[in-house]
DNA sequence: ATGGAATAGGGGTATATACCCGCGTCATGG
DNA sequence: CCATGACGCGGGTATATACCCCTATTCCAT
């Protein structure tokens, strides 16, 4: 009768660790979304807004918008490419190093994440993605 | 190395499945987010702002403007009580027959829930809210 | 070569979420 | 009984997310 809702549990696990993860991160001033987005940039080197979004399997405006705002933040810049349609992105050298700087930051937040939460939670939790 | 990042992983599984709850209450023009405050004005009959948010774990400030979405679908409303700093939620006879009409169909995005996922990943979501 | 289809992106609108600030109201200690 | 502090809430700002429509560009088939 009374099943939890999953919606509801994967929501606010999600809200709670992406609290966490902005707490590590607030030391250079980024969000967890926005260290997300800067390494699948500078994985990819250049890539466009469209690509961007398949990797990220977010909404192709969605993209467009973070994007900006990483602009705004001098962190990622646009380069012309030959299609008159799509312009690529790269890291800013600030980017650069600001990605850099929330490497550790990041990796602190996963360890906390480890210490939190249970083996078979971590393997459920990994094998969700795959599921969905 | 490279372990998956957990709050990722948790991000897209919330939106994933929210996109599911969210097509099959979309036949009574709910979002999930929606019958979920729904449903806790409902359980409580009526209840201030600040206990809703209480109750839902999020911001006071989120709470409100969601609740205004709420009052603008004329699913909610305001009661004066005795002290002037607070009003009290309850349902409109439209908000009661709305919920009444999801609450199939959130079941409907429980099951799909149910028969996607194995137990043992029910098991460790349903545990994920007492960890974090 | 041209016209229609496909692609890439921007902008409008809407929701969900959080933090901070200020304003009004209440309650309580002198 | 009044001042101060606690409380409740709205509003400002920012980010993250999705859907829709429009425009510009490129590509391809005829």
């Amino acid at each position: 009768m009374d099943s939890p809702c999953y919606c509801d549990l994967l929501r606010t696990a999600a809200r709670k660790t992406t609290a966490i993860y902005d707490r590590h991160l607030a030391g250079v001033g980024l969000t967890l979304a926005q260290y997300k987005l800067l390494k699948k940039v500078d994985r990819a080197g250049k890539l466009s807004i469209s690509e961007l979004a398949a990797l990220c399997d977010l909404d192709r405006s969605t993209i467009g918008r973070n994007v900006q705002v990483l602009e705004r933040h001098d962190l990622v810049e646009e380069t012309s490419c030959g299609d008159g349609r799509r312009c690529m992105l790269r890291l800013t050298e600030t980017g650069r190093q600001r990605f850099a700087a929330a490497v550790p930051l990041w990796q602190a937040a996963q360890t906390e994440i480890e210490a939190t939460l249970n083996p078979d939670q971590i393997t459920a939790i990994t094998a969700l993605s795959g599921a969905l």
